[in-house]
DNA sequence: GTATAGTTGACTAATATTGACCAATGGCGT
DNA sequence: ACGCCATTGGTCAATATTAGTCAACTATAC
């Protein structure tokens, strides 16, 4: 049994293939009948998938003439990208949110499977060191490795 | 008696051979129905087998729908490159010869311009870490990067 | 005999799905 | 203009289902 969410979202991914734009509109209540579901389950594919973590905003109205409309972010220049992974990793950050967005990161193209590997070698040894080799309190351990990832993927994209 | 950790892990080996993907997807219960164990030995075959530093990557979801789904980015390792990787790099290294041994890498196609480049930044924040942030002695930190190096190359199987 | 690796299970955390109730918008009748 | 109300999307909480963590215990290797 195939999931629903997972369902939704390629059918969505399927639409950003077609039009060919930035952006894609649709219905709640359409896409609700035609995948036999609650409306609210559209709402929940959009939080969980379509997040500014994962490159999209979502716009909506409703009332008569109500839409939701999905846009993938894009960037004019290498600077904006910087800022914006910057903003997503923040000061700190957790394993399991940067393993997350090295995955999403991987899924759009911007980093190679074995860059991908890479960082999280170098993420899992400055863990190891600051948690038995020295006795680093979790915050300053998260800390660093936020800066140490936002190191790496800025240097990727200025390359 | 074989232990069951090994036979797990060939069990998955053997999916890979089977597949010839990048990927194998997996449901935690099933597999530990499977093997008549509790579902958290299959986390403890996947800490200990399935690292990045050998060339895997894990993802996973919980909840409806979850899956375990491993991802094989470099394998084959051949345990005589691994030992070349110790010999070349060593117990230290310095930066200089760091940045030599992975200039020569480069050179000869056997690492990318932009995995040069992540490596060189993950031993600069090492670097930086070890002499400002806390107060590690010269050798430690030529030490800690030697660790650093041998652990990222590894996991790309360098020769 | 000690250190390392493997096994187990109780407890914890995350994700998906559903439905009842809430909020906003615009058209239409007055 | 105003207000009703049909229409459209949003929020939240309950529940089921799945994986993760951690620490105690056991077995194996040196």
């Amino acid at each position: 049994m195939a999931s629903l969410t997972r369902t939704i979202e390629r059918y969505i991914n399927d639409l950003f293939d077609e039009v060919e734009e930035h952006s894609v509109s649709l219905r709640r209540k359409e896409l609700a009948e035609i995948f036999g579901c609650v409306p609210s389950q559209i709402n929940y594919v959009l939080r969980s998938r379509f997040t500014p973590e994962r490159g999209y905003l979502v716009e909506s109205q409703r009332g008569g003439h109500g839409y939701i409309k999905i846009l993938r972010i894009t960037y004019n220049l290498p600077e904006e990208k910087i800022s914006h992974i910057e903003d997503i990793v923040g000061e700190t950050i957790s394993e399991q949110e940067a393993r997350r967005l090295l995955a999403t990161l991987q899924e759009r193209g911007i980093l190679e499977p074995r860059e991908r590997l890479l960082i999280e070698v170098a993420l899992r040894h400055a863990e190891d060191l600051g948690s038995s080799e020295f006795d680093i309190s979790p915050y300053k351990r998260s800390f660093i490795q936020a800066e140490l990832l936002k190191r790496m993927l800025r240097s990727l994209v200025l390359s």
